[in-house]
DNA sequence: AAACAAAGTTCAAACGATTGATCTAGTAAA
DNA sequence: TTTACTAGATCAATCGTTTGAACTTTGTTT
């Protein structure tokens, strides 16, 4: 059953990516892979050599389509820059939106797998740890640092800012990982448009008042 | 080289649970643990049946053994609760006392690997899902909610409460999971007491914001 | 257009190695 | 005698990888 338009090496990435983040790199089997991508075993080797590039070229490819997510939060950013500095208004919708776009970055069903397959390479990290930090997780951890150090006026670089940088990312990335714990805590049988709007706003009222930023919140809730 | 004072299957779960802690399930074979825990092969099915019952066998050793981190925290909140309802401050403190336990009992080098292979489970469940679940985390989650319901005022089973205890659950337990993350983006070579005491500080500090307990905030940073 | 060779790609089959599990036989302590 | 193991061999199944043949596409020459 193969796709029309995507070509046999597009294919194994798609598939092998989306396997890989449903289970560990040993408990996918290059038949498996194979197979779910309609695919003869010996086009593993012939188009990525082994296993273990295929497994990096799937990190690579991620790097290139997440581009857009990098663009994306880098432009919020850069509308931020040019409003007056001391609008704490302006910095509270720049903080909303912007972690509007980074939570959707995690749990859209379109990025969800590839978000989970690099908080994998976070937490057990092989080889391909350095091109998704390189390629991806610097930029954001970056962009995050810079916004919070605008609003508390610290430097960028200093470790409080970093610190508070890397807590919001991970408060923001967790939904897309830990899914079922989600649900079970929750009560949701499932993550909809809903549930995606009720972390979104839970998250960007947490992270408002994290900043010091609470007194903006716009609460458009309906209770 | 067998331990003395130990027995062969607490040895075997001491082992095993290290070994699934660093990789997975499938990628870690029932020769190495026995080689690991100096136990024969037969060891593993004379004791728990096959290497799934040690799996599991390793879950439920982990909840017994983390019963003092449950009742600790459950112990900081009962101190907070007879307290006087209106009193910010000793609430303050409560929330800072409770987020520095957390973390501790996920970053302690005595504690690390059990929150590690906890948080893998609930990443990419498997049937040990439930017993985690049920012996650990719900008590934890429910214990937050409690916290943060009497601060906000709302409901301990509303929706609001438990995604925000869900989040500061999660802010807390991150940094023994994104290990290698952490010391890439702060630049640091190891997360040794000096780093645990810098987390944990920033971590109480952004939680008690979040909370809306800012102003209680008592900088004891040396800088 | 037709013929053809080279390159690119896919195929079924097989390779040796390792896996989890099982078995028998034997040891040591209670 | 029972319990708690160890030692070592063996089992079928599955693993990642390789092989060589077959098929397709492409570019060049008739």
């Amino acid at each position: 059953m193969k796709e029309s338009g995507s070509s046999t090496s597009e294919r194994m990435l798609e598939t092998a990516g989306r396997l890989f983040a449903d289970r560990a790199f040993d408990s996918v089997s290059t038949r498996e892979i194979a197979a779910a991508a309609s695919v003869n075993l010996s086009a593993i080797s012939y188009h990525f050599h082994n296993k273990e590039g295929l497994y990096r070229a799937v990190f690579e490819k991620i790097v290139r389509d997440l581009k857009p997510v990098r663009v994306s939060l880098a432009l919020v950013l850069e509308n931020q820059l040019a409003a007056a500095s001391e609008d704490r208004k302006a910095y509270a919708e720049t903080v909303t939106l912007f972690v509007s776009r980074l939570v959707d970055s995690a749990i859209s069903p379109v990025t969800r797998w590839r978000m989970r397959l690099i908080k994998r390479e976070i937490e057990m990290p092989t080889d391909c740890f350095q091109i998704i930090m390189e390629g991806h997780i610097n930029v954001i951890h970056d962009l995050l640092g810079i916004l919070v150090s605008k609003i508390s006026g610290e430097s960028p670089t200093s470790e409080n800012v970093r610190l508070e940088a890397m807590s919001i990312l991970a408060i923001c990335l967790q939904y897309a990982l830990n899914e079922e714990m989600v649900k079970a805590r929750m009560g949701w049988t499932d993550i909809g448009p809903r549930e995606i709007e009720r972390i979104k706003t839970s998250m960007a009222e947490m992270v408002l008042r994290s900043l010091n930023l609470g007194d903006y919140i716009d609460r458009v809730r309906i209770e």
